[in-house]
DNA sequence: CAGTATCCGACAAGATACTG
DNA sequence: CAGTATCTTGTCGGATACTG
């Protein structure tokens, strides 16, 4: 089942704690799995935690994993490090829709969540390698399920964009 | 395994077709698959088909299921939905972070994706539904796989974020 | 309740030129 | 080859007020 906390998060324990009924069954919560309320996608106190100029709710697992799969070019990017492509030209050929400064930039990201490695060696001309992190690896499955889903909807997606576009060019 | 095309996809057909091994061994495609030439995320012709200012490469699968999920709220409403959260008002109060304008936005787009669908009930007041389509019922699996994925790894991941967020208000 | 119009600000990504 | 600095552009989403 989905994974979802019942009520806020307290900050001293960041721990989930259960609020009582009264607060439960008031306002915010119009929504019920059986008999119980489930408060799904809620949590302003996290929210305030990680201050943003525009907060992102991080309580929901499926928001957190979109913060690492968020840029342009991450899930791309993992996938072909998974595939042996480590290094960062090789990665831009890879896709070349990409420019260097973005890839670095969502390298550095991926990096910084513990997804991928980065290997220096220090030689002339300058040699760098990217590597998948154990939690870079568990990320695989989804990205290859949700290429696969691409390519199994590939002409219902590409009928509705070939229309859109038609349409806007009507416009102008 | 994952979906590549091996070359330029032809205007006319819309199916991959094979380019001469001259131009595969070129600078464009520098990875092999075994001796196989792997063009990944690749297609100038696709992305100059669908014209955008800045145009998307729809030849990838992975990026194609992106331009559906890309939207700050579509997977979650996605989830909603299949929680049985159907009328506009619930998903709102249900994601309480967004805004009718957006959410609205996003919906329309979940429909023209075929991903779901609108009932509208012509009363007063007026009533609303949606529903997932077989294509969206197919898009579960995964946005419950990120679900799973996020909630496993929160540790790391607000580790991170709250460990961006010293830094910068040290900066300041 | 459902939906839209208008305006605006924040931020992601593009373009270009540059270092080591 | 790898990476950065600077500037510009596009776009997404927020705020508000409004119809039916």
């Amino acid at each position: 089942m989905f994974h979802f906390f019942l009520g806020q998060i307290s900050k001293e324990t960041e721990q989930p704690a259960i609020r009582d009924n009264a607060i439960l069954w008031g306002k915010y919560f119009p929504l019920w799995y059986g008999i119980v309320p489930i408060p799904i996608f809620v949590s302003q106190n996290l929210s305030l935690m990680y201050e943003k100029k525009i907060p992102l709710p991080l309580e929901c697992g499926l928001t957190m994993t979109k913060e690492i799969l968020g840029g342009k070019w991450k899930p791309n990017l993992l996938l072909a490090i998974s595939l042996g492509i480590k290094r960062p030209s090789d990665l831009q050929r890879a896709i070349p829709h990409s420019t260097k400064r973005v890839l670095n930039l969502q390298l550095k990201e991926l990096e910084e969540f513990r997804v991928i490695t980065k290997q220096i060696y220090h030689q002339l001309p300058p040699k760098v390698e990217y590597f998948l992190t154990d939690i870079g690896e568990s990320l695989l499955p989804i990205l290859k399920s949700m290429d696969d889903w691409g390519n199994r909807n590939r002409a219902v997606i590409e009928a509705v964009i070939i229309n859109r576009n038609a349409a806007e060019t009507e416009e102008h």
